[in-house]
DNA sequence: GTTGCCGGGTT
DNA sequence: AACCCGGCAAC
């Protein structure tokens, strides 16, 4: 879901590039473009950086105040000791302040890095909170298009306006970073409320969320097909603006199949639930068990206690740390999965029925390091209606034969950064080749609230895999999109029906 | 003849 | 990648 935001800022960071400055100085703009608009779209679910935009509202509230072309800091009281940045020679510095003269309107400002004691008019320094925001006193994002953005300006203006514009310019690396943190925040949160979950809400909800969405159709889409995670983040790195996020009910195609099995939505909300709370600290189970995030790495096996670490461990230790390398900040989501380590030392099978209690998480953990519970929220594929649900395990086929650089027997599908399906699947040993292991799965999330009929997939022993080249698919014995909804409602059939491809709905 | 779907073409 | 369809094989 980040790269979704990223995908909407992606395409208005052409504008913010052409109206930003010197590289350097447009990367520090970066936070001001970036957070502030994230900020305020976390702020209704986000209150702990609520001083920031505090400190942004302030300034905001000068622009409109007597001073209108230059924000300043007039009416702000700055305390000694207070962090500010100004630029000094040329570059951003930091500093403190010593004393500050409302009257006079200057501040004292003792540069940390230099050691200097400085003086500064009010206006030349920022405040801390709003460390990125540009430099006031540098001629910047005249252009007409950054104008246009807001109100038409007047030049005088424009460089106040432009100071809070809601403009990305192109990130740096801690930027990306945060966005992607932040937006994987509020999207998984929004996720699971009714407004992003109902279609008609879409509108109204924020630009980010309504990104998702139409991500989450498009995966929905195509995951008649099984192969929806295939558009996943693997292969964004020729397209990181097709991800492929946790797929909400927003299809129309699958609008009037979902009333059949209302209890989609709330299988889609227990299940995802838990990431929204679980993502800055996982939350304990009730069975006191501790989530860890272990890195699939071959020969790696690092556990860490979270996303960000292990994120960052992949990222450092295993994928390197390409600066500009979109693929491979995005590749790091597939080389590390969620596990359940129970405190207490009580081996537990990993097709033991637990998988109920805890819809998100499986099972497993324990005797083995290599036990790894997965996890991913593809619902396009299960919760809408309960017929698709038949098609998940192809998908998964797909899944397994794509990702073969998947060292372990487990296999985390991210379908967004945090969100997964919880899929465990025993890899054989046995004379076949590794590509087409016996695999039995088990998904543990929500599939309890399908119609009873559904619960054969729990646990499918799968088929053996399709024979080698040359041989024709068996015909199946289960009626086909075509006889069940017939010719003349063949817009009903599932995708590949339609194209005349092995039907993903009803699979043998 | 009907049906399922593979293989390949087109967009 | 999405879509379409000729053609084959199973029924």
């Amino acid at each position: 879901m980040a790269s979704v935001l990223s995908r909407r800022l992606g395409k208005r960071s052409l504008l913010g590039a052409r109206v930003s400055t010197p590289s350097s100085l447009a990367d520090r703009m970066l936070g001001t473009a970036q957070i502030p608009t994230l900020q305020a779209e976390l702020s209704r679910v986000s209150s702990h950086l609520a001083s920031y935009e505090g400190g942004r509202c302030t300034e905001q509230a000068e622009e409109s105040s007597t001073n209108p072309s230059f924000p300043n800091l007039n009416r702000l009281q700055l305390h000694p000791g207070q962090r500010v940045y100004v630029t000094y020679n040329g570059q951003e510095c930091t500093g403190l302040v010593e004393q500050h003269n409302q009257l006079s309107d200057e501040v004292k400002v003792l540069l940390l890095e230099q050691g200097l004691h400085t003086c500064w008019k009010t206006e030349d320094v920022r405040l801390a909170q709003m460390q990125r925001s540009p430099h006031p006193t540098l001629p910047m994002d005249h252009s007409p298009a950054t104008a246009m953005d807001h109100s038409p300006a007047n030049g005088s203006v424009q460089r106040s306006v432009s100071r809070n514009i809601d403009v990305p310019k192109r990130k740096s690396d801690a930027a990306v970073e945060m966005d992607e943190m932040m937006a994987a925040m509020v999207l998984t949160s929004l996720s699971c409320s009714p407004v992003v979950q109902s279609p008609p809400s879409r509108e109204s909800s924020m630009p980010a969320s309504q990104a998702a969405c139409d991500s989450w159709k498009e995966s929905g889409d195509v995951s008649d097909s099984g192969s929806s995670t295939t558009s996943g983040h693997w292969s964004g790195g020729s397209d990181i603006s097709t991800p492929s996020p946790p797929h909400t009910e927003a299809s129309p195609k699958y609008s009037s199949e979902a009333l059949s099995s209302p209890q989609a939505d709330d299988g889609f909300e227990t299940d995802s639930d838990p990431f929204l709370l679980d993502e800055p600290a996982p939350r304990k189970r009730k069975n006191s068990v501790k989530v860890m995030y272990k890195c699939l790495w071959p020969n790696c096996g690092k556990v860490l206690r979270s996303i960000v670490g292990i994120k960052r461990h992949i990222k450092t230790q295993h994928l390197g740390d390409g600066a500009d390398s979109d693929q491979r900040r995005r590749e790091e989501d597939f080389y590390y999965t969620e596990v359940q380590v129970k405190e207490e030392a009580a081996p537990e099978s990993a097709t033991s029925p637990t998988f109920g209690s805890s819809p998100i998480v499986i099972q497993q953990a324990l005797a083995k390091p290599e036990a790894l519970a997965l996890d991913q929220a593809t619902l396009e594929s299960h919760l809408p209606n309960s017929a698709l649900s038949q098609s998940a395990p192809s998908s998964f086929w797909h899944i397994q034969a794509d990702h073969a650089y998947q060292a372990l027997p487990s296999i985390q599908i991210p379908v967004s950064p945090h969100i997964f399906t919880s899929i465990s699947w025993a890899a054989a040993t046995s004379t076949i080749p590794s590509l087409s292991p016996v695999r039995s799965r088990s998904l543990s999330f929500s599939e309890h609230q399908q119609p009873t009929s559904m619960l054969k997939s729990h646990l499918i022993v799968a088929s053996p895999p399709r024979a080698p080249s040359g041989t024709r698919k068996v015909r199946g014995e289960a009626k086909k999109c075509r006889k069940v909804y017939g010719i003349e409602h063949r817009d009903q059939w599932c995708t590949a029906c339609r194209w005349k491809k092995a039907c993903q709905r009803f699979l043998d």
